[in-house]
DNA sequence: TCTCCAAGTGAATATACGTTCACATGATAT
DNA sequence: ATATCATGTGAACGTATATTCACTTGGAGA
């Protein structure tokens, strides 16, 4: 009725930033063509216009998360010179992240998204790994400059950084939010960097 | 037709069992109840004798998780004295389970576990608080021990713990068993312990 | 051996959801 | 002002899957 017309360049944003918005909300659950449709103000069919299918949306909300990490990565190395400072500021965005859009570990998690369209598996594993790749370019500069031991590889590093969260981030979410992951991730943080430096 | 009718205590095990097998195999997706009572030699409604529905298929699965975890703490305590080495154990017990249960990550990350019956993301939080607890415990002992710092919250180390595995789970998984599980525990596990005992 | 109830069967039902399609409409370019 | 095409609509269809129910059957105990 009254539902204007928009391009579809627009209404492919609008509808993946709808799905991510919905699954925080309803989780992997929630997300139905008709609950997504409706959201953006269209009707089922409507949704077919800008999209082939629900495959394409789940892709779409892929490279949408891919982008969020990487705008912190991007953000935190403007806003400091020294590499273990980035790393802290980087967990810190990253629960941040997390806390606003719960969909992002529930979609890393789901098998929905990859169950049935397998490629989209290593579509999830390279948005990680390129993750994981610019978290351990930092730890690397650290090692060359003298603030992060070097007899370890970075890329475990980089990995173990991701391991300060996630299972942190797990609990929050089964407590319904009461577990602190913040508080969690600082404590974590200041043991973990300790061993770094040393 | 020659199907040997047995009672309803061994059917819910074998039941329980069939649905962690079908979801290692599958993926949550794969658990409907046509398949999981194909598996273990019945008709979709014969189910229904032993379980009242999929919830409590579900709630029986995951207290299989919970005594298989803590089935590896009591090992892990009866095969050596020493915190530091108990932990070294469990942990590389904890990847075996997982390895050999692919189950176990999929179901903790899943919210379809929960998003029908919200007491059922309770149950879970509190098996895993239970283990946590345990391995806290370890923790503690260490400390008492003198072998582990004791400026340092042991519950926090449980859940770092936790993180050690998690993350290179998933990426085990999202690889398609490519990326080493094992070898990435080994070095976690050496920089985390390093720092464990200084 | 007979009886009876727990355990197993097959068909039917209900629901939820993705997708399709013939038709309507509004913005834009001429 | 009008034509056109991208965008939006409503109804229908197909499929997958949990659940129910009237029934059969096998085996343990009287």
């Amino acid at each position: 009725m009254a539902t204007e017309k928009l391009d579809t360049a627009t209404r492919r944003e609008q509808i993946a930033e709808a799905a991510l918005a919905l699954i925080s909300e309803k989780g992997m659950q929630g997300l139905a063509i008709a609950s997504l449709a409706r959201r953006v103000g269209l009707v089922n069919s409507a949704l077919y216009r800008h999209f082939n299918g629900k495959d394409e949306v789940l892709d779409a909300m892929l490279d949408l998360i891919g982008d969020r990490l990487m705008a912190n990565v991007k953000a935190v190395r403007r806003e400091s010179a020294r590499p273990l400072d980035q790393l802290r500021q980087l967990l810190m965005r990253h629960i941040r992240l997390i806390r606003e859009n719960q969909a992002l570990p529930r979609i890393v998690f789901s098998e929905e998204i990859y169950s049935g369209k397998p490629e989209r598996r290593t579509k999830l594993f390279n948005i990680i790994s390129r993750y994981l790749t610019n978290v351990s370019d930092i730890f690397s500069e650290g090692q060359k400059n003298g603030t992060i031991r070097s007899d370890t590889d970075p890329l475990v590093l980089a990995v173990m950084f991701l391991g300060l969260i996630q299972p942190a981030a797990i609990l929050w979410h089964l407590s319904n939010n009461k577990f602190d992951v913040t508080k969690h991730a600082e404590k974590a943080w200041g043991i973990f960097a300790d061993g770094l430096s040393r």
